[in-house]
DNA sequence: CCCTGATTCGC
DNA sequence: GCGAATCAGG
């Protein structure tokens, strides 16, 4: 795919709001985070910082080349301004956030969906193994807690707690597979049909 | 390990 | 101009 005027809009904005490279890569598709990098360089909307601050590679001709090595150029680390690594998002309030305000329907605080569109249905929330429940209630203690912000492809998006209080994040802990979910919350989320077939009570 | 952006350089 | 490979870090 080549850099299309709209695709290049769509970069200039995601990059401007902060997003990361290869969010916006695959925003676009077709692409690698390396080639929105180097496009971003090449259009040279680069230093994401102080927009003042002129951030330039100082031109590559003062060194002289005594350097029988092609490897491992100077270290490009010159310029030195003041950091300010979050643009905006200022964002003390958690439940103002998406995608899960509107169903909370449950007081066993228990699953609500997360993130967003591709996840599987949630098991009706009871009809789970005792083991399965103990192990959970295990790993959520050492649970990285992460927020919704904080979530990847890769970690358990698993949800804890009460959406609408302070004790409320993501199991967090890395995934099995290419599952949402960490180890034992896969064992919770996706219970065989034969297990779950005929649970009497 | 996962991720981030930065740079280089052949195309 | 483009972006894979590589580098440098968190």
């Amino acid at each position: 795919m080549s850099w299309t005027d709209d695709r290049v809009e769509i970069l200039k904005k995601m990059w401007g709001e902060g997003q990361s490279a290869s969010q916006i890569a695959k925003e676009l598709g077709g692409v690698t985070r390396n080639a929105v990098i180097g496009k971003v360089h090449r259009l040279g909307l680069s230093n994401r910082t102080t927009a003042g601050a002129a951030a330039k590679t100082d031109t590559p001709k003062a060194e002289p080349k005594a350097k029988p090595v092609p490897k491992a150029p100077p270290k490009a680390k010159p310029v030195a301004v003041e950091p300010e690594p979050e643009p905006v998002s200022t964002k003390p309030d958690l439940k103002t956030e998406p995608a899960i305000a509107p169903n909370t329907p449950r007081p066993p605080r228990n699953q609500i969906i997360p993130a967003g569109q591709p996840l599987p249905p949630q098991p009706s929330a009871n009809e789970i193994s005792p083991e399965a429940l103990a192990k959970v209630n295990e790993i959520e203690k050492k649970a990285k807690k992460l927020s919704l912000m904080e979530l990847t492809e890769r970690t358990c998006k698993w949800p804890v707690g009460d959406p609408a209080t302070e004790d409320f994040w993501f199991c967090g802990l890395p995934v099995k597979q290419g599952k949402p979910y960490c180890e034992a919350h896969v064992g919770v989320a996706f219970q065989p049909m034969s297990a779950r077939r005929d649970r009497r009570r």
